[in-house]
DNA sequence: CGTCACTTTGAGCAGCTTCAAACCGGGTGG
DNA sequence: CCACCCGGTTTGAAGCTGCTCAAAGTGACG
């Protein structure tokens, strides 16, 4: 994983830029999870960043009276821990989904300018992923919902080369659920309704999307005029 | 506006870092801008992040099929663009929703390493509250909603000196509505609600909080056993 | 083979939205 | 100065979406 020059925001659109950047020869300290273990907790010390190298995680916070809610998922290429920098403790649960392993990208070691810069986009790019959370959660239906969620799973496996249409979720119903704001029942219902007008085929958690353009129009209703 | 110092993310919580930290002196362009203008807009090429000097903004995503979601207010001292790093446009629109004034803060002038590091934490707090929202919407009655808005208006508000029981908002009942994830006529009733139980008054846009204790308790209902 | 966690499906209900109408306050122009 | 208008707000009534409760189905694992 070698570091790439940073490049100037200015300039034109940086020949994809990976998350990964980050993470220096150097100091590839890796750290190895098995499935439901955390990585980390809230309220737990901050020292370090991870990139993850491989395998799912998701991340939740919790309310003091058990009320908890999924803020997302996490993928390999994805840099996970961000959200301790302001306080200097961790703000949210991170549990691996699947046997994982990240790298650790200790936050003192991130001092060269270069990289700093590199890290604002990372962290602006979670905004701006979060923006969009935002706007599913507060503006759109169930249904919808868990269209986006499909295809944006969908393109981000992707982008690292797995197969857009055919994938295994990690997470179960509940996680879904508690990500898109919805009841896991509602969950279950929508993946059925989908099978049952082909739009996708569903198998307990293995998911076939079979028309990823009738999904898009699940999301952005055709106008009626 | 001084400088001040970078703390070590390792060490005691720093004594009360403002965001506005960020404004230097050497480079203080400010801008004013009258009630519904807007600062930026989506698409918008970035090159500066701004902090609020004076005023109240709202940010909104809009989505191509016209359908919109504010996805945060913002208030004297807290610093806004930050949507713009990752790609070198801005991701949302910000309108003032009464005249105010901001400080241009070039991006290029971010270099100081101790000024990065401060602004990794501003962008990290902003990342920890969107994880507030997102709890918010996606598991939080209507009711739970408002009051934590309250809550956290009143709170801001004492925190620059403001009176945190009494005030007026800046917003109208479509902008709260789209924020919490609600229709404006729920947070109307809401508002009468709250009114009619004395833990508010309302006036309009004219609030006083009464009760901020039987707030806290209508997000955590306290447990029946 | 039984258990256990997860998922599916059904039925009834509640909370919130939608539609509709009235109200309120401020600004404008006759 | 008053009438009017207009955006924003309040309130009511009806309907639908998604939740809750409940029960049965599925697959993995000991």
């Amino acid at each position: 994983m070698p570091i790439r020059p940073a490049t100037d925001p200015q300039s034109a659109p940086a020949p994809h830029l990976s998350d990964m950047d980050l993470v220096s020869d150097a100091v590839s300290t890796r750290k190895r999870l098995k499935r439901d273990e955390s990585l980390y907790r809230t309220g737990q010390a901050f020292n370090a960043l991870y990139g993850v190298f491989s395998g799912f995680f998701k991340s939740c916070v919790v309310l003091e009276d058990g009320r908890d809610q999924i803020t997302g998922f996490h993928m390999a290429g994805e840099v996970i821990g961000l959200d301790g920098i302001s306080t200097a403790r961790h703000a949210a649960n991170i549990v691996a989904l699947e046997d994982s392993e990240v790298c650790v990208i200790p936050y003192d070691h991130l001092k060269d300018p270069a990289l700093q810069r590199q890290l604002h986009k990372v962290m602006s790019r979670a905004l701006v992923r979060d923006q969009g959370v935002m706007l599913l959660l507060g503006s759109m239906r169930a249904e919808q919902r868990l269209a986006v969620f499909l295809l944006n799973l969908s393109q981000r496996l992707a982008a690292r080369g797995y197969s857009a249409n055919e994938f295994h979720l990690r997470m179960s119903r509940i996680d879904i659920g508690s990500y898109l704001g919805l009841a896991l029942e509602t969950v279950s219902r929508l993946f059925s309704r989908f099978d049952a007008e082909r739009l996708i085929e569903v198998d307990q958690r293995h998911v076939r999307i079979l028309d990823a353009a009738a999904l898009r129009a699940v999301v952005f209703p055709p106008h009626e005029s």
